[in-house]
DNA sequence: AGCCAAATGCAACTCAGTTGCATGACGCGA
DNA sequence: TCGCGTCATGCAACTGAGTTGCATTTGGCT
């Protein structure tokens, strides 16, 4: 299944931004934040308010999966997606002296109950470090 | 075991700001924001600035923990403040309807393992959603 | 009291993300 | 294939959390 096809799948309109932006985010093999986006040659020439919009309606539409690291900068995640499922309900691992985020992947999130009468919409678990790669560099 | 004993035992010299700002957080029953803390009367004259930094010494001396919301926006608590022991090691709930957090206590967060070579210097859990009350409100 | 390092206050700044509005392009039906 | 309505894009201006530089004050100690 190609990407213009997952778009139509789930109603979006198919434009040059979202199918180039649902390309790079496929064949990352980590989530991306808007500026490591924004970086890659394909979608240098976007706005940076449409690469927004087109993020959050990839999210909305749950073609990405999306974690707030703890530096409080958004990551948007579709590898996999050839499957067309990538529910991300895994921890994430960020190194906060790189900046780069990784799913860990085949660790499932607990089970957690709220107080009573509450409505959830979602969880994300972000444990935070240095990754090898920097700490190698440290030395 | 008194507010300001706790800043003296942690090596902070104890200032006004750290200690009306630790006694607020440490009679909260959730965790605050800082919009949260500097509207309590005790903190309303501090300057953002000290705020910001007086709530950042206390977190590295580990009086207080901190949590980075799906919103982008941190919170600090130290309830159960009295015990001297406030690790932080539970999920927590945001509501994203009023932002206010919930600390999940007694609900340990899981192990994980990250990829090798890493080292861990801390994890959060957020679930997020619609609390009761604003549930209640919506219809 | 007197000293010094550390904390405070103020102004200016950074940076992710959002909003309003005019223009442009996708999808669909004729 | 043309035309139209709707949705997406681009640009500019804005918001709001958090930070930085620097001069001034104050807590801790002798
Ligand atoms: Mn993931
Ligand atoms: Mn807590
Ligand atoms: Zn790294
Ligand atoms: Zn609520």
């Amino acid at each position: 299944m190609d990407v213009r096809d997952m778009l139509q799948a789930k109603g979006l309109r198919r434009t040059r931004a979202r199918t180039d932006v649902l390309a790079i985010l496929a064949e990352a093999r980590r989530p991306l934040a808007h500026q490591e986006i924004s970086g890659q040659t394909e979608a240098a020439d976007l706005d940076r308010v449409t690469l927004y919009r087109t993020l959050t309606s990839l999210s909305k539409a749950g073609l990405v999966h999306q974690v707030r690291g703890v530096d409080g900068v958004h990551r948007f995640c579709a590898h996999g997606l050839g499957s067309m499922a990538c529910p991300g309900n895994h921890p994430h691992f960020l190194c906060q002296s790189c900046g780069e985020m990784s799913c860990l992947e085949g660790q499932e999130l607990p089970w957690v109950s709220v107080p009573a009468g509450a409505r959830v919409t979602g969880k994300q678990m972000v444990i935070y470090g240095v990754c090898a790669q920097c700490r190698d560099a440290e030395a």
